[in-house]
DNA sequence: TTCTACATAGAAAGCGCTTGCTGTACGGCT
DNA sequence: AGCCGTACAGCAAGCGCTTTCTATGTAGAA
């Protein structure tokens, strides 16, 4: 039926150990026996069964990519960025190496359940991009299953992810803090004093680290902060959409809204206008993140731009083991404030 | 070192046959003994060798998703689709499924290469998302390889791409020649007559359809198409915003711009604007796909929605097999035209 | 009681590949 | 000429699991 290692092996007067080292090409083999076996492959459409050898190696050509929703674009970002330096088909590294992205939904219990699939792959590299959840219990959890993953020698790297100590895992973490605090203090320069701030879930570290550095704005600036000026709510439009509906209800003297990110800004920009207020003359809006669309919003959008492509070229690097893992294991990446039409002086 | 299935035997006092069965259900094992030996894989920590036992069954849980661009929504939403049904963990379905995305960059190699390697992996199902090239060459080798792996058992599934005849694959074809009539006939009905057509790049099947469902409505209609009128492009923003420019150059005088897509869409508004042209006083624009973002364009684009997450869930359901294939494996899926503020009656 | 049927559990033969070790032949060295 | 190092090629032992076939114990049938 399905053609093996051994048919090659008799079709090309060799052993079935020469055939497999030519295809790995670990160890030396005479050009012609070479050539001789690469005519039989060729003839017999041979294709190497991936279990078998992995199997036999005990190693596997699989890098797991973890992403939160894949069909957002911060994600498909850094998973398209990863995927570019694994080296898989046409990436720059030589070996063939399959990356696979997985799509968590957010969800604590996918999360572990990829991260078992993998290490039941025995991945090469793991690569978990996005923020984590806040509940304890589960990042004990996911804890102990990067440790087992590191120790079995699957390369962990988090990227966008805050560390995850004593785990052996490598991370590249976003400045969430300093990024939110950099945005408020622009929007508190041009004169805003009433900013209503939609966050993220409330499950969720980055949620809490932009939020974090927007208080922290606040505070440097002796700004008290009323409790009415903060809605939770989820990452996408809609959710920023009714959030912003929201905080009219509650503060109709708002001049600012900070957006947990550049999807949500994009819901609070169509609410304000459903509203009849105009951006940023009657109301400033900021987002973060700065993907692709934010820059074709009507006014652009200010917001923080992340190094997302840069930042997941970098993971697939050390995840490869072909960039040094940064000192202690940990490196801060930070955003940049982008100012655009979105934000201006508060009217009066 | 790591744990196998003999040691978890051996804890649990039965033999590696029973621990299998126990793991895979279904065969017959007593109550007491599966207790003792759930016990003895939780104590141990066990994780199963998936590629062990991929060789030993001569099947695998992977499966394969080749899309063009991670980072574009258009093929996120068809992956996360795909991806919830195909049962991955919290999916709908039983078996863990690995769903494993793959970035072929819309390069022909890469596709072949990601598509031996699913099939070096003895993927269990492949959709294959996107239009495809229109080269002979590298269609035939597609077709072979797609072929091989539905011969080898492997379910192929294209989501939003040409049938592929005489492969076995199962096709969800987007009608784009329909829907591309469909939007032209709405702007001719508005009253333009000089419409320019940002189309993608020429060796697209995506691309080729949509115009001519373009060029189908002009000729209903008795308007003579000016080849200056038609410009080739990237899928992307920044070409889109090019493309327009051009347009405007060779002829300054059309009342409408088709885009090949919604993101090529979103840089000719820019262009347009920059050029000091209003939306759609002076120029109507309408794109393609209906992306979550073409709403929130100012005004909001006219586009022709396509089904996506529906189309790559059926596609994840026939892939798994839940799902009866379509009469004759191919299925028409039909756009929604959407009109919004982006089109309106030319001016004079 | 003896025989048959059923329900489980185990033994063992692979699945297709990799790799350490063992030949073997040839060229160059003394 | 005799020896050794080098360059290949092959042998064979697994890698960790699945699954067929067989064995065993028990219960019900005769």
């Amino acid at each position: 039926m399905t053609v093996t290692l051994a048919d090659v092996a008799a079709r090309a007067q060799v052993s079935p150990a020469t055939v497999s080292r030519v295809l790995n090409g670990n160890y030396p083999v005479a050009a012609s026996t070479r050539e001789r076996v690469l005519k039989a492959v060729d003839e017999l459409d041979y294709v190497l069964n991936g279990p078998a050898s992995a199997l036999a190696a005990a190693t596997s050509d699989l890098v797991g990519i973890l992403v939160n929703d894949i069909a957002d674009p911060f994600f498909g970002i850094m998973a398209g960025a990863v995927q570019s330096e694994i080296g898989g088909p046409g990436g720059r590294a030589g070996g063939e190496r399959l990356a696979v992205v997985c799509n968590t939904g957010g969800t604590p219990e996918r999360e572990l359940t990829y991260l078992t699939l993998l290490q039941r792959q025995r991945a090469a590299a793991v690569v978990l991009t996005g923020g984590a959840m806040e509940d304890a219990v589960h990042q004990a959890a996911v804890a102990a299953k990067l440790r087992k993953l590191t120790e079995a020698g699957t390369r962990v790297v988090l990227c966008g992810r805050p560390p995850a100590p004593d785990t052996g895992a490598i991370a590249l973490t976003f400045d969430n803090r300093g990024g939110g605090r950099e945005l408020t203090e622009h929007l508190i320069g041009l004169g805003h004093r009433r900013l209503g701030y939609i966050a993220g879930p409330e499950e969720r570290t980055t949620t809490r680290h932009r939020l974090e550095g927007h208080r922290t704005a606040l505070a440097a600036h002796g700004i008290e902060e009323d409790p009415r000026w903060t809605v939770h709510g989820r990452y996408d439009r809609q959710a920023g959409y009714e959030a912003t509906l929201e905080l009219l209800r509650r503060d109709p003297t708002l001049t600012a809204v900070v957006a947990a990110n550049d999807t949500v800004a994009l819901g609070a920009c169509a609410a304000l206008r459903d509203s009849g207020l105009r951006i940023p003359d009657d109301v400033s809006v900021a987002g973060f993140d700065d993907l692709p669309f934010s820059i074709d919003a009507v006014p652009a959008l200010t917001t923080v731009r992340l190094p997302l492509a840069e930042a997941g070229a970098r993971a697939g690097r050390v995840a490869m083991g072909r960039e040094d893992a940064p000192v202690g294991g940990i490196a801060m990446v930070r955003g940049e404030l982008m100012v655009r039409g979105s934000s201006g002086r508060p009217r009066g």
